[in-house]
DNA sequence: GCGGATTTGTTGTATGGATGAACTTATATC
DNA sequence: GATATAAGTTCATCCATACAACAAATCCGC
């Protein structure tokens, strides 16, 4: 995309873009590519693209059996990635931030000193986090209630520098879809992160629907299968969650969910079930807010082929507008780890939102 | 709220507020009020106010017991209102369109001969309407299904000249709904329209939470009850609806909804299972999208005191954010036929955050 | 191989919406 | 009545963008 070509499909003149673009390029948000000769008559254009490991940000999880950090650029490249396995299930808060800060601290180091700038940090969590900033309310799967993690994370100096976004695992991996998606304009969806807990998020024109304090999108709560009265019943979680879809199978806790797809007759009822269940609850959700198209993450993605029929056709019998709506069902096509991606990818979106700010900023410390 | 008002809060200059304050005053969209000598040193300030009777927006509405026209102006005051009651369950497309037509036309050509601009109409169907401009595809409760409203409005010339926006009846009612309770601020809510059918939106900073097409907000349709198999289970609005309600409490379907407060033992148990039902159709819809406040509207408005307190017991119980969360469950705070006002303030709002577009589109006219 | 057509990117100058400071108007207070 | 205070207006200035002309780099036809 040229000059010229920002210029027609954005309505502004050459001239404009032209000054704009002086901008991004001295911000090194942006660069130009060689101009390639086309068929075309005329001057060839200057191609621009997002710039190469010159501004990253560092995306940083903490889930249920690993944590991570890694860092992305403008371009979507990863120029590093440390992820380190272990099982944190009812663990405590702070050792395990401390490791997550030793690992993040290293990896700002390292770069800061090959001369890249860190726009921001992001942290997933896979639980309730009271906006960006606030305490992380409550992670059942780690058993953490009211951990204050930014304080916690304050403590390191190198993080200290650059205060992480505090995000909700499933919203942060529905940004990294979006972006995987994005192609031909920015895609609508609900995503389903199925892990031990199942979370969720909604997905408008590209943008996390969060609500009020961004704790939308958790499906994994809905209420099912009331057996006639209100008081019982149980959630999606507990039918459909990793855990659950295992014990029901017969398999232990530690097995490979792929195993499931040829686990005997006792696995394909287990997955028959958790797929009724996923589509009843996906039906209240479509019911609630108009999407087309349901996105499986996680555990789901791979099992997506097996679910979707099921799925889908619980979602045409229940969904009322299901016969005018072009419903999908899809397997996610980020990568792996995208809730860490993600939240580098909402700091780096930030940026490129208001990149004046960001080029104001750099001005800033580099007159300190 | 003066001139100097408006500079503070927003930012501009005084300066630059009167000279925009000079256009509104002159698009006959605003008006100045007496300067009142507070108690305070200095000039007085002018108030400004919204307009009154001197450009006003059309709402019409077709439901399944009524149809009706209302006018109102940008100050909110209701200048025209008139209602037909009438059943139009099963009824034809044709003649009810023809009918409301009519009314409408009335309406437009009094308040055109005194002098009053209509800005636009708006026209609620309780039913799923594709896009503002697009066809009903459905309304059960009317037994319509596909009717291009637009196209036969359009064959009533005066109705061609303003051509009507389409929506929602519940989307529009919650229009009017956060217009209530903008005081201090947009709202947020979830707001239930409970009719024959159970309609609702989601309201998020004031601002209706659409979806892709406009059919968000479909809780009377949203699963309950499953019996332990994912098979059967009803809707909501079966178990809910004032149908369901009437006919559960044994009583005829023509009673007013009232007679439930005092209607025995199987009325006080009907109730106890609407609010039960409720609650947990709201439930899956709080761990969805996440807002505080539970609004309940149509005839669920009166029975408020009587619903909440299960209805909380439930949220209390299901939403897995409840603990953090100040749910709130009220009635509505806007008055009868929230739906027709609602439309016509949408089409008032359109104007409000775009007022040049409308004095232009005003100069026009005037040089035909 | 060279002039014309074509498209890109840049360099001016012009303009419209907002700013900021000074000014006028209208009140409260001492 | 003098002074302080606040509201609204006037006017010179600024800044982002538009507009127009130009330079640069290619393709095309003869």
């Amino acid at each position: 995309m040229s000059r010229a070509e920002v210029a027609a499909s954005t309505g502004l003149t050459r001239a404009t873009v032209s000054a704009l673009v002086e901008q991004l390029l001295a911000a090194r948000l942006i660069r130009e590519l060689e101009p390639v000769a086309g068929q075309r008559a005329g001057r060839p254009a200057v191609p621009l693209t997002a710039a190469l490991d010159t501004v990253v940000a560092i995306g940083m999880e903490i889930n249920v059996d690993y944590l991570g950090v890694c860092a992305i650029d403008m371009a979507g490249q990863v120029p590093v990635e440390r992820i380190v396995h272990d099982d944190f299930r009812r663990s405590e808060p702070g050792p395990v931030m401390d490791r997550l800060a030793q690992l993040a601290g290293e990896v700002v180091t390292t770069l800061t000193d090959r001369g890249v700038a860190v726009a921001g940090t992001a942290l997933a969590l896979p639980g309730l986090v009271d906006s960006i900033t606030g305490p992380l309310r409550l992670a059942p799967n780690l058993g953490w209630r009211d951990v204050d993690v930014l304080a916690h994370l304050a403590r390191h100096p190198v993080l200290a520098q650059v205060p992480p976004w505090l995000g909700n695992e499933a919203n942060l991996a529905a940004i990294a879809e979006a972006r995987a998606r994005r192609v031909g304009g920015p895609a609508s969806f609900v995503y389903v992160s199925g892990e031990v807990g199942i979370g969720g998020a909604i997905v408008l024109d590209g943008t996390i629907f969060g609500g009020v304090h961004g704790w939308s999108g958790e499906i994994g709560h809905v209420a099912l299968g009331t057996e006639g009265s209100f008081d019982r019943g149980g959630q999606l979680e507990e039918l459909a969650g990793q855990d659950a879809l295992l014990d029901a199978a017969g398999l232990p806790r530690t097995a490979a969910v792929a195993a499931l797809l040829d686990g005997g007759e006792r696995a394909e009822r287990a997955l028959d079930r958790a797929a009724d269940a996923l589509g009843l609850a996906l039906s209240a959700v479509l019911n609630i807010v108009d999407v087309e198209c349901v996105v499986l993450g996680g555990i789901y993605a791979g099992l997506a082929p097996r679910l979707a029929p099921r799925i889908r056709a619980q979602l045409d019998a229940r969904v009322l507008s299901a016969p005018w709506s072009a419903l999908r069902i899809e397997a996610a096509a980020a990568g792996r780890f995208p809730a860490m991606s993600g939240g580098a990818w909402a700091v780096l979106e930030a940026i490129a939102d208001d990149p004046e700010a960001w080029v104001r900023g750099d001005e800033e410390s580099a007159a300190l």
